[in-house]
DNA sequence: GATGAATGAGAGTTCATTCAT
DNA sequence: CATGAATGAACTCTCATTCAT
């Protein structure tokens, strides 16, 4: 069974991508109530209502399970930002319906966020070094958003006083902030915040601002 | 000796505090390299070349030395930023101090912050409930903040079109995600990224934008 | 289907007598390759290119299995010898083809062998007690030996100056640390040992030797 | 306190060492009773009276205690047999005397004997492949007795009818094949059975046999 | 004050076996 | 007949903690 490759092809059948998804889904509501240290897979096992054996059954061990948690919400996140920023037209109004889209998938999936958060800081390969949180991740997260200011200024939608490379890790920082206290507050008001951080970027990515 | 409680009023001897100091260096040394997970305290013994039982000796447990490594870097921080923030007059320039020397402090202390950040992530009580990482730890952080801007509001140096608290998360997280950032990439340039975000900061809080 | 008895006298159908020689055969490969320790029934199914439940099936469990493996090649080795030691008349060709036709079988089934001694030494019953490794077996081997040696003295072809049991361990010994031999090392050439074995215990069962 | 490398040079204690070889005299104990698979560390730690974790602190692992067992039962047979054989000066009588040596060291550690038998065969490493029981191991221990019947034969006290490669791993093969014997039939006679193997072996070496 | 041997709970993992389909 | 999902026990190993020296 095992899907330590995330590229190993195996075709699942429906009944495995469900139980799959239930032991994820039994390990995001504990890791967001434990932690990811107390997330032991007993205790995973036990919140699923089965037995810790079938874990190890449908996943190659801890580390793919988390692993797979995390690839699935970036797969879900994807799916459902992509074709909203594909449907507007310019360079300002992609960047803004990323920031936009982007908080409301938080919004929508508060305890999934933070148990992502606890796994990309914690889960480690076997020599220690970070699996996800690392520079390489970073900047594939990070690029997008640095060619699409980048496109901007050429378009002359955005000034040019800025520097695309420290204004988008702003904006990744930000949402990342948003993400942590959508997680940690539950009456944070991301729809609030969302419009504050367009307003915000809106205006630092102006034409004209000595920015 | 133990020092569960940080308020316990317990006098140190100098020896004892510069041992405690070492300890916890080691721990941040290791923790940096290993994460939170792998830092086990015999490896934080092997590194400070001492042996297990005398940080069970100076601390009352690992809990209780991961806690004092995020209160040491708290007091460290305050001490450095508070006077220069003291320094200075207007609302405004508090403000940019306030950014300005926090990204200082953590350009200064990047394995130590990157350290801070795995413990104040992971770090639980008995019951499960985060240490650090939650809603009154945050509170109380960004409570000077906001009322510093809510100074400069009624002082009319800032402008009144944006609300004092979403404008001081970002903030934060702006600064958190620096933090991050520092320790993770050493080639992070720190001071370029401080130069980014005071302007940035400092445009949304003028008068007249439409924030 | 089970089979946990080899006296059961339940009748098989050819088909099922070939299922069993496979997984069989499957079993012989894997433990091999990966020592007994190593030879999980996942790891056979998967050899034998069927499901764990096949073999679940076809025997009572795993030690059925392995004591079946034993007894299959114990009784390949009494066809196979058989007949030829039958074919000759006096007591020291009788013996010294008993060595020959040994030694043969083991140059043929060196695979077998090396599974067989694995599971020979390790398969043990619910208490702990070796099921093949014992007294009794070894005893029921040797016995034949020891009575072609005494038949040899009462018809004066042997020396009567040696003792027939320790003579006879002797000879067992020699085959089974052929066996071993074979098993372990490819270029091992058998037939080379075999004439060594034959002259060795032809000299020493002769008459006159103050042996 | 690790160990899993035999020239690790790290000096001992002597009550640390009393503790390896009080662990690994239960261990001892446990494989010659349930076999090599039955022997769970729990159980060695409850037959040594000590916790589970002891083991852990003074030996790698599992696989290092069984290596040590291994180790230093083949260094008590060299510090037991070595000065017997320089004490004489014939290659025949050196011949002679490792194999009654031999058979000595064995009926006087027949259940050490056993387990050592068991850990040989079946001990592993991480690939799968046999950590003593491989062509390597057998050589190392097979080149001296071949050697000792060369020189035997360029000093004519040995015929040079027979092959001394062969020679040697029949001596080998009787010697293992009696320690199996003495680990298994308590009443087994060593002694008696050792005057045979001489016997035997002297007369297969003699001159003038056409061996 | 400091050491390091010992403990014991708890972790992840493996695996023979069972059983509904 | 065959499958493979599920179980649950047993295993090795890690580690914070304790304590005699």
């Amino acid at each position: 069974m095992r899907s330590e490759s995330s590229t190993e092809g195996r075709r699942r059948s429906f009944i495995e991508e469900a139980r799959r998804r239930q032991i994820i889904a039994a390990a995001v509501e504990v890791i967001s109530e434990v932690g990811y240290a107390g997330a032991a897979l007993a205790r995973i096992a036990e919140r699923a209502g089965i037995s810790k054996g079938v874990i190890s059954y449908h996943f190659a061990g801890k580390d793919d399970l988390m692993a797979q948690l995390v690839i699935q919400l970036y797969v879900s996140a994807g799916e459902y930002m992509g074709p909203k920023i594909g449907a507007v037209e310019t360079a300002r109004d992609q960047l803004l319906t990323y920031l936009a889209t982007n908080l409301e998938f938080i919004d929508a999936n508060r305890t999934y966020i933070a148990a992502l958060h606890q796994v990309v800081l914690n889960l480690r390969d076997a020599e220690g070094n970070p699996r996800f949180a690392t520079s390489d991740g970073e900047h594939e997260i990070i690029q997008p958003l640095i060619e699409g200011l980048i496109r901007g200024q050429q378009l002359g939608e955005f000034g040019t006083e800025f520097d695309p490379a420290p204004m988008a890790q702003s904006m990744r920082d930000a949402i990342d902030g948003a993400a942590v206290r959508a997680a940690r507050e539950p009456e944070f008001d991301v729809a609030a915040y969302s419009a504050h951080l367009c307003r915000m970027f809106d205006i630092a990515t102006r034409k004209g601002e000595r920015q």
